[in-house]
DNA sequence: AATACGAACTAGACTTTGTCTAAACCGCTG
DNA sequence: CAGCGGTTTAGACAAAGTCTAGTTCGTATT
């Protein structure tokens, strides 16, 4: 379950508290435990490994509650969602625009400042579309030894 | 299982052979089959897709052999893997440098000419690693009506 | 203080995609 | 025709994520 073995700092509680209230999401328990774990730091974690991590600490929260957070603050822009993995979705606690390097070998993510690629110009979209998101991944391997 | 009512022309048999051979990989006739699907055009089928509409046609060919064909063909290049919609891998059977389009409430995969899009530089990559691929994927989903 | 009510949480069943295993099959070659 | 890789297959399995139905929680009202 790959539980990584950080320094176990969380986001102070009013720090969280003033996230989600931004972001209008309700405050609850499980939300903020959610939130301050996430938000430690810059990161990429999934639900299994936020899921982990909880029950490491004596946080007892569910399963659905945290796969519901998660949706929750995808769907209003608190975290996120990174899809580079197709065996799980990640959730990025750094919200400044930026790109990723994934290793695909050890399933590291890790940011790219966007200021060194350029997005010349977007194609033009369909009427009534709106962007969400454009997402920039480099995959890359260690190089085979020959 | 959603399969298109495309047209069902497939990939003439001796151009679907001279694919596999270009690529190394043996031709038999559950990869052929697969293949001649595939590149009947640009496309992009999942797993599953591909699987519904073989049985479509007459061709029996399992679930184990689509998977593995088709994690054989995108190991030796021959498809491009499109990891993008979180539940499927998409199968992309154009070859060519390009990037995608992905409706986000049709689940629709649309393709970019790369000439639209610049990466100015990558970030200097960590020693003894290899590149394997660029993605750029712009998310799009209707306008909400407010 | 007791009650009511909507929102949130939870256990566990369920679905879906993809992998794995062990047996059968197929095309060759000796 | 026997042997041998390589391939295919059915079905069991694994893992991520969703869903449901019942419970709990927080707060407002009496
Ligand atoms: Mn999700
Ligand atoms: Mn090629
Ligand atoms: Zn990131
Ligand atoms: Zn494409």
């Amino acid at each position: 379950m790959n539980v990584s073995p950080e320094s176990s700092d969380l986001l102070p509680r009013e720090q969280a508290e003033a996230l989600l209230a931004q972001h209008g999401i309700a405050a609850t328990e499980q939300r903020l435990e959610i939130a301050r774990l996430l938000f430690a730091r810059h990161q990429h974690l999934s639900a299994e490994q936020i899921l982990a991590q909880l029950s490491l600490q004596a946080s007892r929260v569910s399963k659905a509650t945290v796969y519901n957070t998660l949706n929750l603050f995808a769907e209003t822009g608190l975290v996120r969602e990174v899809i580079i993995d197709p065996a799980k979705r990640f959730y990025d606690s750094n919200l400044d625009p930026h790109h990723h390097l994934f290793h695909t070998d050890t399933g590291r993510l890790e940011d790219v400042p966007p200021a060194r690629i350029q997005i010349a110009d977007l194609p033009g979209l369909p009427a009534g579309t709106e962007v969400l998101g454009v997402d920039v991944v480099i995959r890359v391997a260690t190089r085979k030894p020959q």
